[in-house]
DNA sequence: GTTATATGTGACGATTAGGTCACATATGAA
DNA sequence: TTCATATGTGACCTAATCGTCACATATAAC
């Protein structure tokens, strides 16, 4: 009970950084973010779409964590927070890397047989 | 420029795998199959929304390859697929890991005044 | 002050996604 | 064969999302 309590907690608080990572034009933004910090409008050329559509997509990431804003005059300094991704990591990813052997084969077993299924199927 | 090129094909290749975990449902099935397999029925007695609503969101997850499905008889039994996920970390998650301290220092500054920032407003 | 530049806001439209429904198919057991 | 059960398909509705537009605000430089 207390590690359905806990899975439950997690997956809301980190709601918004999985929706912000859903989309691939966020994900290109902190890719851009990565390499150095940038000012809205720097990041904005980088992209097809308006400028306001960039500062929405940077909007949502806000809100997830995952770019802070620093104010340096009229400017906006937006940088990659690295912290929600980390914690994504722990709570996510790592779970799911420590399956029993057993069932690692058995999962690679059905994997093999779809692929052959997929494959028969053309 | 070899770079760019590779960040674009994974972007692409793992779309999929990033809109399948977007969405809080499919992460709580993932979350029941990685403690044992089970067949769509089973799974859709877990959740209050119709069986129908579970297949669809197990498509997507099968599309992703999050999901290998193994037929058993009329059965159709869902086992969870650890590697998609892994590779998500390899070329997603551990990338932003690997800032440079100055950059870590500089942003951990940004976030602290951010949240001042916050708090003054309330 | 005036002006140019950088960022922010509100309303709007098109597309997609999550969900339900009624109906169809396939397998195991009697 | 007959019937119950497990899974699959097509059309549909609703709500959220991504993008645009016109307009508003704030700061730096002159």
């Amino acid at each position: 009970m207390n590690e359905k309590a806990r899975e439950r907690a997690c997956t809301e608080r980190d709601s918004w950084v999985w929706r912000a990572l859903g989309d691939p034009s966020r994900r290109r933004m902190l890719d851009l973010l990565r390499r150095r910090s940038r000012t809205t409008g720097s990041l904005a050329a980088e992209f097809d779409f308006t400028r306001f559509a960039v500062m929405k997509h940077l909007k949502i990431l806000e809100r997830a964590g995952l770019v802070v804003v620093e104010r340096r005059g009229r400017e906006r300094v937006n940088h990659l927070n690295p912290v929600p991704i980390q914690e994504i990591y722990r709570r996510w990813i790592r779970p799911f890397e420590a399956l029993p052997a057993d069932r690692l084969l058995r999962i690679r077993a059905a994997v093999e047989k779809s692929r052959e299924r997929q494959e028969s199927e053309r």
